[in-house]
DNA sequence: AAACCCGCTTTGTGATCACAAAGTATGCAT
DNA sequence: ATGCATACTTTGTGATCACAAAGCGGGTTT
């Protein structure tokens, strides 16, 4: 037999690797915008040669979450204002969708799970860690749109999300949160209450709301 | 000075150029779902070498263009009904926002260049030409769309187009159209009387329309 | 007749190298 | 002191090669 003789091992090619970390980086705002890097610095840091680092880079730049000079240089994107206020519509417009789908298999052991998100949330709040926040704020939106059985949807919400990742971390540094974001609370309460237009407004708004302060 | 020597001769890296071809056959439907490729078949076809036909190979997968099996072989993915309903709903949510952004922009040369498109559709179906009138169909919401000027939005519509691409020639094999759809021109006569919520419904019914003979 | 095992072939992965272009700093001339 | 040309360094691109794993037959055994 022993078709798989240590499934809990897999190996993960090095390329993967070495792109799973970078998109973490990237998508939880570890990374400032504008932030340049090469190819063998890459390489380098993750003791691998040239080439996986390369085809990270590659798939990275194919999802908008770097960006590549005509020369070939990579480097975290810098958004314009037209371009963080078309991100932030997007998101809007695919995350409304996902709760709304969400909706009717949203079951209290979700609910539940959510709201021990948002203590989690309120928690990096008060740590001041910007990494944490975006991290787990992103990690309540997610689980809540698991539940609409959508893939699709939710890899291009995901997109969104890694493009706009590096300038996530500069909206944080401007509103310095004392609290947890009102609008998880409404998406908690819409949930319970089964108001699909009101989960929408709140999923709207939650989104919304932070990226409005960076376009001006 | 002589800072650019030759404007016009842009030499084009070879795993742009790779990638480029690949993603317009699978885009207009020249490749069947399901169709196998290997990075050395790519290689020899383009006569470059692995290492550019395997960036060209990752970028697609990494758009969702190609699907990969575990062990790396790629070809173009066989999409479930699910899959083709979500994409069709993101189609809908993503260009009826950027058709409504391009209406107050959308003067009469535009409309006309629209109606232009529409009579090379007729001859496309009159020829009986798959991806011809794949690839124009596509050319007049991308004319309609470009009118937004929402860059960020109308890549995400074209990466929704590359993944439809293998199953949109499919869709045309069943639905053996006689005459252009008629939605387009609905969509002509909303914009020239600037009629947003009719312009909406005439894109949303467009784009929803025919996939929803696939998912049955 | 069907299942299985073992060989060869095909194929993706990653390292290394040569090369060209871009970037950077140095030094000279005005 | 400033502008510019030139040499040097850094960096991405693409080709080639070694390797391991996956796919694929054919042949044997039960």
């Amino acid at each position: 037999m022993l078709i798989n003789p240590r499934p809990s091992e897999i190996p993960a090619a090095a390329h993967d690797r070495v792109y799973r970390t970078l998109r973490s980086r990237i998508m939880y705002g570890d990374i400032a915008p504008g932030q340049a890097m090469t190819l063998r610095g890459i390489g380098e840091e993750f003791e691998v040669s040239m080439t996986p680092a390369r085809e990270a880079a590659r798939r990275l730049v194919a999802e908008g979450a770097l960006s590549m000079t005509s020369s070939g240089r990579v480097s975290t994107p810098e958004l314009s204002g037209e371009r963080i206020e078309e991100l932030a519509a997007l998101r809007a417009l695919i995350e409304v969708e996902l709760a709304s789908r969400a909706l009717p298999r949203a079951h209290m052991a979700l609910i539940e799970r959510l709201q021990m998100i948002n203590t989690s949330i309120a928690d990096q709040i008060a740590r001041q860690d910007a990494v944490g926040y975006i991290r787990t704020n992103l990690e309540f939106h997610r689980t809540l749109y698991l539940r609409a059985q959508a893939p699709a949807m939710l890899a291009m919400a995901e997109q969104v999300w890694l493009q706009l990742g590096p300038t996530m971390r500069a909206l944080y540094g401007r509103l310095r949160r004392k609290e947890l974001p009102h609008f998880h609370r409404l998406i908690v309460a819409a949930l319970k209450a089964g108001d699909e237009p009101g989960l929408r407004l709140a999923v709207r708004s939650d989104v919304t709301q932070g990226l409005k302060m960076l376009v001006r």
